[in-house]
RNA sequence: GCUCGCGUGGUGUAGCCAGGUCCAUCAUUACGGGUUUUCAUCCCGUCGACCCGGGUUCGAAUCCCGGCGCGAGCACCA
């Protein structure tokens, strides 16, 4: 066969679904280098997970190298907090499941990027522009080259040092990259590389920087001699940068380098959610419409884990997605299904009953019954349950019958507060509920979040003692998570409504 | 407006570069059924898609041209 028609065989071999993610092109293995660079204006939000899912899953693949890199150079209209350095990288860890190979802070680096601007003047592809931003826009617009853009190299470097000893006020002067004026995408014509700050009024908030600079790269300069520095190999991110990357290309090009390989993915939103930023975020944050950054309303990582979202789930879900341009929308449901099968064969069950009623149990019952921590898994062991005080806990939905069977139990008849038990084997078809013995449940608050507000039932949740961040399932309820005050937190919102 | 990118079932996704075994993959959702002393898990099944119009070709989801739709960039933000 192989001799009649190989090319029928090699066809089928291409066609074999592809697993996991596409290879990277150019990549020899164990020279790969990658990063993720987030601003450090908030933590993490469920976006940049993508970031992190994809390239610290190309590093695994390829025995690579992968770079957390703070891009924090701005003080003004996304000013960096302080607290993010430190929670990004414990979001990262735990997304990822590795600390990152290398962590690189722009703002610690402001020197290297100096001198590559020093370079780049003196090497007459860079000049010191001093036309206001709308003066110049007026030459992007129309293809006309800038007054600025003759100055000898000489010059340049002269008004480069007067912009480092403060002569020109931020707005006053610019250094761009000189590209051609009359290129087709007015993006990339002559795009500015270095601006002013004032640091005095917007200091940074490390203390180490504070006003230290006021000469500060954008992020197309900085990224870009960053990544050359770091020897990233490949660059694989939000499709929004595309014309980024066309800018840098043609910064190496003036310094003689050669770019990595890049890819990028499109544009994310979920149902939910629809689309919110980090500074908003932040607004609100800081106003106490939330209850910090890991309320459980908030698309940020420190929220999704609070409400028992595993990183498994988030990577398999990112992963599923992959690398694809489209612009899409997602719903929560497909998160919650990688939630799920994570967190299923792990959680410990645990009976909740909404808005409990109390019955009398008449009739011969054990002093004690015991049930399964996992139907699926005997090895987690059994829950006993004391009867001693006969009485039971049933929920008020599911009074609508009078017949029913306690599940793991045995069947009743209801009659006022009574509950007279039946058959402790199961032959008919009655309702199955679940319930509680009185001797052995407390009072509990079981939370959930709908349409951007956090509500809740109360309840009573049978005595256990998993601490606080322990995914358990609510029997017949859904996943919730054992919070830090011993309520519960549904993982995946909805339930719990009917008689809240 | 200019520039760039993307259009496969309800939602995602594979296939597209190297056209045929694609009456199109897998997952998810919805619905139905089975297992189960949970409305969980697991298993089975059903519904459901190549943006439109031309062209090339024996043959187009795949290549070409044109349209339409959506998104992004054109910041001294990242």
């Amino acid at each position: 066969m192989a001799n009649e028609a190989p090319e029928l065989l090699q066809k089928r071999e291409v066609k074999v679904r592809r697993e996991g993610l596409p290879d990277l092109e150019n990549a020899e293995h164990g020279k790969v280098v990658l990063r993720f660079a987030p601003n450090p204006n908030g933590p993490l939000s469920f976006g940049h997970a993508r970031g992190l899912v994809i390239n610290s899953t190309y590093r695994e693949k390829y025995d690579g190298t992968f770079i957390l890199r703070f891009d924090d150079t701005d003080t003004k209209v996304k000013p960096p907090m302080l607290d993010a350095y430190r929670s990004i990288e414990e979001e990262t860890e735990w997304l990822i499941g590795r600390k990152p190979d290398r962590v690189v802070i722009a703002s610690d680096r402001i020197e290297e990027y100096y001198q590559h601007a020093m370079q780049m003047l003196e090497g007459g592809f860079g000049y010191v522009c001093r036309c206001s931003a709308e003066e110049f826009k007026v030459h992007r617009v129309g293809m006309t080259i800038c007054p600025c853009r003759g100055q000898s190299n000489e010059d340049n470097v002269v008004l480069w040092n007067s912009m480092l000893k403060g002569v020109f006020k931020p707005g006053d002067a610019v250094v761009r990259v000189k590209t051609d004026m009359t290129l087709k995408n007015p993006a990339l014509r002559d795009w500015p590389a270095l601006r002013l700050q004032d640091t005095k009024a917007h200091p940074h908030p490390r203390p180490s920087v504070a006003s230290n600079y006021i000469v500060w790269p954008l992020l197309d300069f900085q990224s870009a001699v960053e990544d050359h520095l770091q020897g990233v190999t490949h660059i694989i991110r939000g499709k929004d940068l595309m014309d980024s990357t066309r800018k840098q290309k043609l910064l190496y090009e003036h310094f003689g380098w050669s770019y990595p390989e890049t890819m990028y993915w499109g544009r994310v939103k979920v149902h939910e959610w629809g689309g919110f930023s980090t500074s908003q975020m932040r607004k609100d944050v800081e106003a106490e419409l939330y209850d910090g950054w890991s309320d459980p309303r908030l698309p940020t990582l420190q929220a999704l884990k609070m409400r028992g979202i595993d990183s498994k789930a988030l990577r398999s879900f990112w992963l599923e997605l992959g690398i694809t341009q489209k612009d899409i929308s997602v719903p929560l449901a497909t998160l919650y299904s990688h939630n799920t099968k994570v967190v299923d064969g792990t959680a410990p069950r645990l009976t909740f009953v909404r808005h409990p009623i109390t019955f009398t149990l008449e009739g011969e019952a054990p002093s004690e019954i015991s049930l399964p921590v996992h139907p699926n898994d005997a090895s987690m062991g059994v829950r006993t349950w004391s009867l001693g005080s006969k009485e039971i806990l049933l929920e008020g939905e599911d009074l609508e019958k009078m017949d029913l069977r306690l599940k793991e139990f045995a069947d009743v008849a209801l009659n006022d507060t009574i509950a007279s038990m039946g058959s402790m084997e199961r032959n008919d078809k009655r309702p199955i509920v679940h319930w509680l013995s009185s001797d052995q449940c407390r009072e509990c608050i079981l939370r959930y979040t709908k349409d951007n507000e956090i509500h809740h039932v109360n309840g009573q949740v049978e005595t256990h003692a998993y601490t606080a961040g322990t995914i358990v399932q609510l029997e017949r309820i859904g996943y919730a998570r054992v919070m830090e005050d011993d309520s519960l937190l549904l993982c995946h919102e909805d339930h719990g409504e009917e008689n809240a």
